[in-house]
DNA sequence: GACATCTTGCGTCTTGCTCGCAGTCGCGAC
DNA sequence: GTCGCGACTGCGAGCAAGACGCAAGATGTC
């Protein structure tokens, strides 16, 4: 967290500017990968990213995304989660934060309010001193559909 | 869940037992799996646990340290947990069940009690029907040590 | 417009893990 | 003790996500 996050919307000007400021600068691909995570809305997939960037500028690189997606991480534009597989997820990160449950069964993805999560970080820091990110990994779990099924 | 885990601790007869009573066979490689696991005590990576057998059986695959991993774990011997990287880390099911904490920073684990995510299972459950595992997957963070740093 | 340097695309490599197959060996039956 | 079924192993190959190094190109400041 050497950066601050952006204060308001994905507005494309101020990221721009904000890229500027910090030495970077505002290519066409990087533009084009706000652009995607903005299409997506969230829990997008590096290789998603890529597939959307590809329909307008198709000789996109893989690792291009990739080090896209980890300069505008650096600088607070997004975020990743882990989800149950070994896929990275990319979401802005102006999205109001959330968590994030997901079914072992039926690979549902549920969204909770940070709300919810708060008082386990609260006596994560309060007991171990731990900061906890808990909208970094998601909860595995079994969805309320899947849960009787499995408990048999 | 189809099976339910042992219930005694690792004792290697009855655990040869059971394994045969599912239909499976106790080889000289899962016997080796088993060992490896306890004398890791937690948390190792399948990779460890291969490096470990070949001390004794140099001539073990990758492979079939996978495969018994998975056997091991339908069984009910064996769970597994996901860190920040990309390393599945497996340890015995008898253990004490526990949560980890992983640094962001400086990559420590930490292990708490289950009762501490109860109380965030028990509202996954009421208020999303949703049977949490949170055994499953590692909270990440900043450790004691590394947040203050990270703050500034 | 020139120039420093950040960024891209490309090729290649690494890591963690999976799969198919042929041969091996555990274990219950006799 | 030995037989035979079939679970299991080792091997080779393959796969997907992602990292890395480098030369060429683009960006933004002066």
């Amino acid at each position: 967290m050497t950066q601050r996050p952006p204060g308001g919307g994905p507005d494309q000007a101020t990221a721009a500017d904000r890229i500027r400021a910090s030495g970077r600068r505002m290519t066409v691909q990087r533009r084009l990968v706000l652009d995607a995570l903005q299409r997506a809305r969230h829990h997008t997939t590096a290789e998603d990213v890529a597939a959307r960037i590809r329909r307008q500028l198709p000789q996109i690189d893989p690792s291009t995304v990739y080090r896209n997606l980890e300069a505008l991480e650096s600088l607070g534009y997004v975020t990743h989660t882990h989800f149950e597989d070994r896929v990275t997820r990319w979401h802005l990160a102006d999205e109001r934060r959330h968590g994030h449950l997901v079914c072992r069964s039926c690979s549902a993805e549920i969204e909770v309010p940070m709300t919810l999560l708060e008082p386990l970080a609260r006596r994560l820091r309060q007991e171990h001193g731990f900061e906890a990110d808990l909208a970094h990994s998601a909860v595995v779990g079994l969805c309320r559909a899947c849960a009787p099924a499995a408990a048999r």
